[in-house]
DNA sequence: GGGTAATTGCAAATGGTTTGCAATTAGATG
DNA sequence: CATCTAATTGCAAACCATTTGCAATTACCC
């Protein structure tokens, strides 16, 4: 996976430098969407000499190449979140914000519908549920 | 509908002043989700005196009663839609950020799938579909 | 290894949103 | 209808995530 993002970067003519490293190994080793300042925190934890901006123009050239996804939560900061093949969904939790990864999706006979019925070109959806997790329920 | 609001509010103790009611009639003479700018300058047509604070205020009460929904497009600032009785969804246009309401749900079945598999009390969800307008495909 | 364009770090700017505070106002009470 | 009081407002300033300008550094093609 690592692998792959490396070779679309690369082959786009984007120089693979170690902030760059570091912040694809921190977004490929958790399992919830982390915003710009935890991803920070977390490159610094591997090499404290980088800075913020860095993370933000990296997040930028992730998105701009469909590596990455941005999503709200409602509380003013983006998360990210490693573009997978597995197309998937969120449960958000409203206290603590933590994401849980769903399997599935129940959208491709609603586009349809939508396409015939509003003019509109669909391109993708978003589509995150919100409630409380085992923890703050 | 603008009553009920009304009520609502009156109902929880607070006051029903002029800025108020101008920001409900603005937010109900619209039919794509407005941002806090947005409602500013059409309130300020009605009566230049008011400021964005007032806006931002109103707009955090409205939330917080369950009379006003946030919605995220991915530019960085917030739109807000007077949640009606009629649950839906939206068509977000990725160039203009116009939002075109869609009819009915297709999640209903999915949340009950999701509260057995995975430990969480969904209390709502929120689906945007992303694409390209008429004008601007 | 040298050359060059891309990238970085720093500091400062930007812009949406929030907060503190003194002045004003809605609406309950008499 | 006048008074009183707590809620609300406007203003200015703060806040904080994100973006930008620029000089110094670095990846990587030859």
């Amino acid at each position: 996976m690592q692998k792959f993002i490396k070779n679309q970067l690369k082959q786009k003519g984007f120089k693979m430098t170690n902030q760059r490293k570091m912040i694809l190994q921190v977004l490929e080793n958790t399992d919830t969407c982390l915003s710009a300042e935890e991803i920070f925190m977390l490159v610094k934890d591997i090499n404290p000499s980088v800075c913020l901006t860095t993370i933000y123009r990296t997040i930028e050239i992730l998105i701009k190449n469909n590596l990455l996804t941005k999503i709200d939560v409602g509380d003013n900061r983006y998360r990210y979140e490693i573009r997978t093949n597995k197309h998937h969904h969120h449960a958000v939790c409203l206290k603590c914000k933590k994401m849980i990864c769903l399997e599935g999706c129940p959208m491709d006979y609603f586009e349809k519908q939508i396409k015939d019925k509003v003019n509109f070109t669909i391109t993708g959806h978003r589509l995150e549920f919100y409630g409380y997790c085992l923890e703050c329920k």
